[in-house]
DNA sequence: TCAGTGACTCCCC
DNA sequence: CGGGGAGCCACTG
């Protein structure tokens, strides 16, 4: 046995979580790592959805224009995603302010408790989780 | 096998 | 506000 079981589970996570957030709604890659299960993975969040665009064919239902930064810019620009998400984000309602902002106070997705229960993280992710959604 | 590189975020000046 | 550093884990050559 080796330990790529839970490597690939946290991937497996990612998407899943990914696909939980509703149309019109966005994410941060932050609390998507927490929903996942690895609140500092974030940066890991990116990373898989990059290389998850290299195979549009097996993700192609992933909603990954529903992801942006913990300050609401969408991070694709450098990679020459950002109009295309932009294009997407809008298409559901989604609005930016004059700063190429989304305002989360209006789009970030809350999930329902009965949902982040199902999750069945740790407690101190749960704390995590808290803070972030300053529920 | 191993080091490098990210669609990030937090903490500490 | 902002720069620097660390952490996180998947994927690549």
């Amino acid at each position: 046995m080796t330990s790529q079981v839970p490597a690939k589970n946290f991937r497996e996570q990612v998407l899943k979580t990914i696909r939980l957030i509703p149309y019109g709604k966005v994410l941060s890659y932050g609390l998507v790592a927490c929903m996942a299960g690895s609140p500092r993975a974030s940066r890991i969040v990116g990373g898989i959805l990059y290389h998850s665009g290299l195979r549009v064919k097996e993700e192609k239902n992933l909603p990954w224009q529903r992801v942006v930064n913990q300050k609401g810019e969408l991070s694709t620009y450098r990679i020459g995603l950002g109009d295309l998400q932009k294009k997407l984000l809008k298409r559901e309602g989604v609005y930016f302010d004059s700063d190429e902002r989304i305002p989360l106070k209006k789009f970030l997705w809350k999930p329902p408790f009965r949902l982040i229960k199902k999750l069945q993280l740790p407690e101190e992710i749960l704390w995590e989780l808290e803070r972030k959604f300053d529920f």
